[in-house]
DNA sequence: ATAATTATATGATACCGATCATGCTAAAGC
DNA sequence: GCTTTAGCATGATCGGTATCATATAATTAT
């Protein structure tokens, strides 16, 4: 039924987002092809015409993952001091909310053990994605004039991804959001920031 | 074919090491009933004499992976000064073989992503694991004067789980042990530990 | 020796997933 | 108005999985 030009990119971008939803929430093998383009009100024979098999899809929706992380990192740095923007982003990470939808956070803490199990294709891109959340941490640690920006960095980095990882884990709620706050303030207070 | 006594127990035993090894390195989806059997030369048929369900399984299988681990944990602190203990236990855990062994590795690391799309039985046992191992963590932090014990606990324990995330997200070898190593000196630095 | 029992094996069922060959439909182009 | 075509739908195949009913063989109890 010849639809306009963009059409089947739109509906390609689509199912990208939808995918990169559900493979967070789920994991990877638990999405079917059939339910998720259902979710668009399409039918599962069609995605043969958009990716040449599930692991591509797979790869290209951690790809968009990671791109919704820098926007959101970008987002707290925007129109604020670096040193509040990062506080916020941290706050961000590390809030309830995020714990609680996985489908819309950190690729790194919804997929943490799924990576290393995936195609290398899909681990390329997850590489690639670290390596430019790190970077931009230590781009902000450096203008904050922190002593071996990178090194922390990566250590920090690493408490929040663990911390997330062990209050996901946590069903008792006090417990976990406990968790979550020691998190918050130890994070802050190892880049410098002023407890809030 | 009346085995002695204590036959089914044995094998019982077999399955859930198995299990967790298995359940550790590819996941808890990816194991197969009639693979798992086939290891220890059985069948699938078996099974149900010894389970009520994979889900059971599951659950016995976490709890054995923590026994494991408090096990190391143990191992590391016996017969040393608390502080060396610690020290080497940090660098197990921060070791390129840990790394490269999710089989017999930290359940937390090697399933982190899955315990939170894991039944409830499953989960409640994640929930014990980590408690224990904090605690245990803590003890020592307490031995060794340090303040806040508590805090410091889950924050260094929430750095190596992601540190060995990411880790094991790398596929650049180098760069991996980069990691491993930034986190090593952090933790050892944050417990008071000297760098060796 | 025979019967009962126990750990495991065999085989079947039912379901779900990815993948693919083919069919349909409506707009584009002539 | 007719043909072509792009985007998607239908329906089938194939492989894998958990689960369960039943069979088998080796012992032990009688």
């Amino acid at each position: 039924m010849r639809y306009d030009t963009e059409h089947k990119q739109r509906t390609h971008e689509k199912v990208v987002q939808e995918a990169a939803n559900a493979i967070r929430q789920h994991g990877p093998d638990k999405i079917g092809i059939a339910s998720l383009m259902s979710k668009l009100g399409l039918t599962h024979g069609g995605f043969y015409a958009h990716f040449n098999s599930k692991d591509d899809l797979v790869a290209e929706a951690i790809s968009h993952m990671f791109e919704d992380r820098m926007e959101a990192f970008r987002k707290c740095l925007a129109g604020a001091e670096p040193a509040e923007g990062l506080a916020s982003y941290i706050d961000l990470y590390l809030s309830i909310r995020h714990r609680d939808r996985r489908d819309k956070g950190c690729p790194v803490a919804s997929l943490a053990s799924d990576i290393a199990r995936m195609p290398l294709v899909a681990r390329k891109r997850f590489e690639v994605g670290i390596q430019h959340l790190t970077d931009a941490f230590t781009d902000v640690l450096k203008i904050l004039d922190k002593p071996q920006p990178e090194i922390l960095a990566a250590s920090v980095v690493a408490e929040m991804v663990g911390a997330m990882t062990i209050a996901r884990a946590i069903t008792n709620s006090d417990l976990s959001e406990r968790i979550l706050d020691t998190a918050r303030r130890n994070v802050k207070e190892r880049v410098g920031l002023a407890n809030t």
